[in-house]
DNA sequence: ATTATATAAATAAACGGTTGATAAATAAGA
DNA sequence: TCTTATTTATCAACCGTTTATTTATATAAT
């Protein structure tokens, strides 16, 4: 009747792997136990056996597709450098982190947008910790004078919004906007142009630029 | 048997109008016709005398609350001045436009997060459209120099972003983000913040600008 | 003004199908 | 043989939808 720990069972695996498929693209309530079961080729009773019950398949499988987001914290290359430098990075690496799994941002909006039984779960666990890495990031860019950008909060979200977005425009509708505007490409030209568009919005003021030390490598 | 078009009839006023408080928090699946019917208190057979079935009372309650969008196109002040003066309108005015109804954006997020039915509709008929009416503006602020921001694609993407996401925050976590972040206010000075920050972002470099008919007002 | 008729609005009851979940029986592996 | 893994069978509850029936309202005929 408990619920079996082991974490490297294949079956467990399967099911995960494709809940989460499932669930990104249809939500939970779009998705039954008898297809989840179906498409993982498990019977519908093996879903009970390896988790309490659809919920907790479900929070199980947010959590395992979101925590590629932490992750970024704890790069190197984020954490030495002049702010403007980091933030630089910090814009092309958050974008690949999440071209890299097309599942995190439907999956975190369509939570949100439901009065969702997991949107604090997302908030505490993955935006607000992203928002005080990138924000304290900012502080000391306004604190040396490099940015001109304050409050740092307001520039730190509208920082993230410019990343998130589009990633998310990419994620649900790559193939309906290569019919509508021919094609976008892969958003690559998109992180290029961001890059040097967030750089003219965070600048300081021609003369008003303080230390200098670690700029433009 | 045929639907009844009475449009101003109370009744299916009332349907709609509970309608759109629960699919916007609930979505689709997320919502039976037996608790539209309880909350609207009705029985539940009206909801097919007056809709022909629960996804048409989806999709006209989606089209009902989405149609204040398009308003923002007719606006005669969105159409006279200098780009930058109408894109910093524009900032403000689809600011308050997606404040002013709290259920716009879960809506679309969601629906657009679900491969969902109604995805082509929205971006067909709101979101290809009000980009469309944003790139033509930084369209012309380029070539008449006054932009720096190429291409504008890219540009209107960003500048949008910058808007919705924000916006989108405090429609579906307020109360949360007061809570973790002392109060975030109306959202007033993030507009102001932003307003100044696009500017800076879009500016061309000094010197280069072009012809400065209009500017500043 | 009363009655008859037509139509619109609302209700109750039921349909087959699916839902999430459980318990008991069985098979496989140690 | 004991534990782990998987299946079969079954459950009540709910799902979206339809049908048949009743109530209310407006119009026309008497």
């Amino acid at each position: 009747m408990d619920i079996k720990e082991n974490k490297d069972n294949p079956t467990r695996r399967r099911i995960l792997r494709v809940a989460q498929r499932l669930f990104a693209d249809a939500g939970y309530d779009g998705v039954s136990v008898g297809e989840l079961a179906r498409a993982a080729r498990v019977n519908r009773a093996m879903l009970y056996y390896y988790f309490k019950d659809k919920r907790d398949l479900y929070r199980q499988t947010i959590t395992s597709v979101l925590d590629l987001i932490p992750a970024l914290w704890e790069r190197d290359d984020l954490k030495v450098g002049a702010p403007a430098e980091r933030l630089d990075r910090y814009v092309e690496a958050l974008w690949e982190a999440l071209a890299e799994n097309r599942d995190v941002l439907p999956m975190i909006m369509r939570e949100l947008s439901s009065g969702g039984r997991e949107r604090e779960l997302i908030f505490n666990r993955y935006l607000v910790p992203n928002a005080l890495f990138v924000g304290k990031i900012i502080e000391e860019g306004v604190a040396r004078g490099d940015f001109s950008a304050a409050p740092p909060t307001f520039a730190t979200v509208a920082l993230i919004s410019g990343i998130i977005m589009p990633n998310f425009g990419f994620a649900v509708a790559k193939p309906f906007l290569d019919e509508v505007a021919g094609s976008v490409g892969e958003g690559r030209e998109y992180v290029d142009f961001y890059r040097a568009y967030v750089k003219r919005a965070l600048a300081a003021e021609a003369g008003k630029g303080g230390d200098k030390r670690g700029e433009n490598k």
